[in-house]
DNA sequence: GGCCCGTTTTGAGCTATCGCAAACACCCGG
DNA sequence: CCGGGTGTTTGCGATAGCTCAAAACGGGCC
């Protein structure tokens, strides 16, 4: 087991409160793994054995119902933490993790997690904010799903993608690891069938330039534009 | 002020971790009010000046769209806490608080959080579960609108209002606070007509009985059938 | 007791989006 | 360099649910 970083992590806010020769004892509760593009990290339903800190690449989250359909819960970004359950009391994973690009993370075991927050109580208080943040969004995305067509929705996840993940070109923002038409129409409530046809539509107006699996906003401030547009004037 | 009797609320999971003698200590901190029904207890937007903890009644918590449209986040019961902004880290109310009964409330300024989380850790601890849970139970609606069809969203809503604030009946379970139509709807993601047509029809088959803002579930069962109906299979 | 207002019901047409199906393009491995 | 497979595009019909409209209903207030 590789010793990590501090200065790695040090400037995370899940680490806010905490010294940094503190943080060397938290860190050396945890190990940390490779995972390679596509491989899964845990499965929904597993038991919740650990939990992670994304260190490089990109995790996706996604969620199965009993018959097999999926959404895309989030996708975690670098120095995210996913995976958890314990946190909030599940025994069990909510959802799969797949590292949709080469990764790694911290692991700790989720039997850490009682004697850690004793030991530092501002992990508790970080991790409330972060799952607060996320309730947030989760709220914000229920109220696009009720409230907005299925056009202003995509944007609305790419230009979040782009914030989150995006790597700045010359000729516009990169979405920084492979993403496919399905995976978005996972995001948004939709098919992939709609959405290939708004990227089309989006690429014959030199709105984005796109292909497999990649994505590149040529024309962030059109595609704002377009999310924020209230559902009447079409193009013609 | 009143004093708070702590045995209406000593065995609430919030004050889990908390010692009798502590949970008076924090209840010396919060002062209680009552709310007419239909009154405003914060509005999006506002100053998160307080956060709350009802004890009689029945909260509807709501974001609206910067054009007016609305959606309900969740009902709140008795017991349960709500307007937590400041615990995750949001400086003004991301929803709108609604009693939609006469209600009656603990009231606790948000600066005495800090404080309190503190004096007791454990306060951060289950309001992180209550936060985890919040959050699970917002993918999971995210989940059904993305591949339900809006009779069994209808039907999930329902039942899940059933159990958090239902009342036997010997002819069924009553929802125990006024709901309209347009509330239902708004839960769901779709329109009054939809939620009007889908209660009409139920009702013809004796599943419920309906009326303004009063719902009875007279078959729970089979209104369970309904919510896990994979989509084909309609009546003939 | 009658009136007024918010809620609910119901009809009829419309359309955004789905579902299916088929052709296509690109990347990787051999 | 070619073959296979995954991901993408596009056409075409079907439809769930929306929108608009109007009427009926029910309760509380004066």
């Amino acid at each position: 087991m590789a010793k990590v970083d501090t200065s790695l992590v040090a400037h995370l806010p899940l680490f806010g409160g905490v010294k940094p020769g503190d943080l060397e004892e938290i860190l050396r509760e945890a190990r940390s793994a490779r995972y390679p593009r596509n491989s899964a990290i845990f499965e929904q339903g597993a038991d919740a054995q650990s939990f992670f800190l994304l260190l490089h690449g990109h995790v996706r989250a996604a969620k199965t119902t009993p018959t097999g359909e999926q959404i895309v819960v989030r996708y975690v970004a670098p120095g995210e933490t996913f995976g958890l359950a314990m946190a909030i009391g599940a025994a069990r994973y909510p959802a799969t993790a797949i590292a949709v690009d080469d990764s790694v993370a911290l692991i700790w075991p989720t039997s850490a997690w009682p004697r850690l927050v004793e030991r530092f109580p501002s992990l508790a208080a970080s991790t409330l904010q972060t799952v607060g943040t996320r309730l947030q969004e989760s709220h914000t995305r229920i109220l696009e799903m009720s409230t907005q067509q299925v056009e202003q929705r995509v944007a609305h996840a790419l230009l979040r993608l782009a914030k989150q993940s995006g790597k700045k070109l010359d000729h516009g923002i990169e979405i920084d690891f492979p993403i496919s038409r399905q995976d978005i129409a996972q995001m948004t409530g939709t098919t992939l069938h709609t959405v290939s046809r708004i990227l089309s539509s989006w690429e014959s107006q030199g709105l984005v330039e796109s292909g497999r699996q990649r994505i590149i906003l040529r024309d962030p401030h059109g595609i704002v534009v377009l999310a924020e547009r209230s559902a009447d004037s079409g193009a013609a």
